[in-house]
DNA sequence: CGCCTAGTTGACCAGGTTCAACAACGGTGG
DNA sequence: CCACCGTTGTTGAACCTGGTCAACTAGGCG
């Protein structure tokens, strides 16, 4: 099990493609590293708060996230991990976990040893440098939670999130036609939203009225994008993807 | 003005030695790095909101923050920046920016072309590793910052904020027995934590009522550490300075 | 069938916002 | 030197967004 499974670090390699040219060294490198796969059920703590794993875990398939419990029980949710991500990157830097990090779905994950990755981060600087680049953006996304969350309404943060998720998403290939999977619960995007689940779903029920939105058995359909990013006021400029709106 | 100016970077070697190790190779590289050395005054912008810098900019002295504008034309303020820090470092590898950044106090300084620094950190992977790292400490504060202002209460908000600012300062030397100077005004500290001005300064009252800061002339007092940082429910792991306070 | 989770609704409540006015202060220009 | 003005901080009162509590429905699954 503990064998380089080359095409399965696909989701990898095409985004750090997305973003960066690879030579063929470096793909092959990167396919050639040493994983472990293992397939995760739902809602499994894949590592806790003050952990201090010895190895990155890469999503292949399924919805990763990370949180907060507070000691009134609490739970905020800071990120939402899709296929290509790596959501403990920081372990190779960090000494210990500033959060825990769970599945949200089925999960199929690569764990890489720390070693490995190192060695590998070593030979290809310019791996190195997508990496980061990569914890560059998730920094850029959580400047947007933050002024989500402090600064917007209700309505204009639910609709944010949806559209986030949306361009996300599509960017890797899981999305089109304004249509997607949402393996989540009210109370997940509440927490990630800094709302009660009950105000949440009225919130979400006045998107439903307005035909701004349909989400129904964990499917997302955005029938009109342009009004919903408007309530929204979703830029998405802040993902820094490829090609840029405008500018 | 475009000079090697050696002991100038001290607060950049100074961070950096605080969590890694640098050689004489590398300490000597970065403190002969070309940089243009700037002095500005208070609450100038420093870049904006979708620039493409070609530079990046040490803060040598002085506080620096970065903010979002909303439409409606709210601000969040999301992070603080220290000397020592490098405020914009992610422009290094993504094309354009998406926050705007400013001074608060008069502020020394150091740009260093984009060129310069991928230069130095092509030579030298483990200052890279290093910077790398800091991007991750960001990252983690945002986090922290996140659950700040999603799951807290507006006392504790306040009383987290305190604590993180003051254990930042005593890290770099700026802050000493539970006092430190603080540049900010109210209204930028409820741009941060996403209150409005007018409650900010009636949670403030409330702390300074139950003896837990005084905050007069720019200078906070906290006269008992531990009831503050247990209104504020303050565990500073998520800073991930070198000594942890447990486990 | 029974239990658990997810979603929904109503009623009430409270934390925080908004608007407005004013005090204290420092800086500037006449 | 003083009058004036803008910024910062403070206070009061009214309001409202969003939270809490509680009950109930609808599925899914053992």
């Amino acid at each position: 099990m503990t064998d380089p499974c080359g095409a399965e670090l696909n989701p990898l390699v095409r985004k750090l493609e997305s973003i960066a040219v690879l030579s063929d060294d470096e793909r092959e490198a990167i396919e050639s590293l040493p994983v472990v796969k293992r397939v995760l059920s739902p809602r499994q703590d894949i590592a806790r708060d003050r952990d201090r794993p010895t190895s990155c875990c890469l999503v292949l398939e399924g919805w990763v996230f990370s949180y907060k419990i507070l000691d009134d029980g609490k739970r905020q949710i800071v990120a939402f991990y899709l296929p290509g991500d790596i959501p403990d990157l920081q372990s190779l830097h960090l000494l210990w976990l500033d959060h825990s990090l769970a599945t949200l779905t089925t999960c199929t994950l690569a764990f890489i040893d720390h070693e490995d990755l190192r060695g590998l981060l070593g030979r290809f600087p310019r791996v190195a440098g997508a990496l980061w680049r990569d914890t560059l953006v998730a920094g850029s996304i959580f400047r947007e939670w933050l002024t989500r969350i402090g600064r917007r309404s209700a309505y204009s943060r639910v609709a944010h999130l949806f559209c986030e998720l949306y361009i996300r998403l599509e960017a890797i290939g899981l999305a089109e036609d304004y249509r997607c999977e949402l393996p989540v619960t009210q109370l997940d995007l509440s927490d990630a939203l800094g709302l009660s689940p009950v105000h949440f779903n009225r919130v979400l029920q006045a998107l439903r009225r307005w035909d701004l939105i349909d989400l129904r058995d964990r499917t997302l359909i955005i029938p009109d994008w342009r009004a919903l990013s408007r309530v929204a006021k979703f830029d998405p400029n802040y993902l820094h993807l490829k090609k840029r709106a405008s500018g």
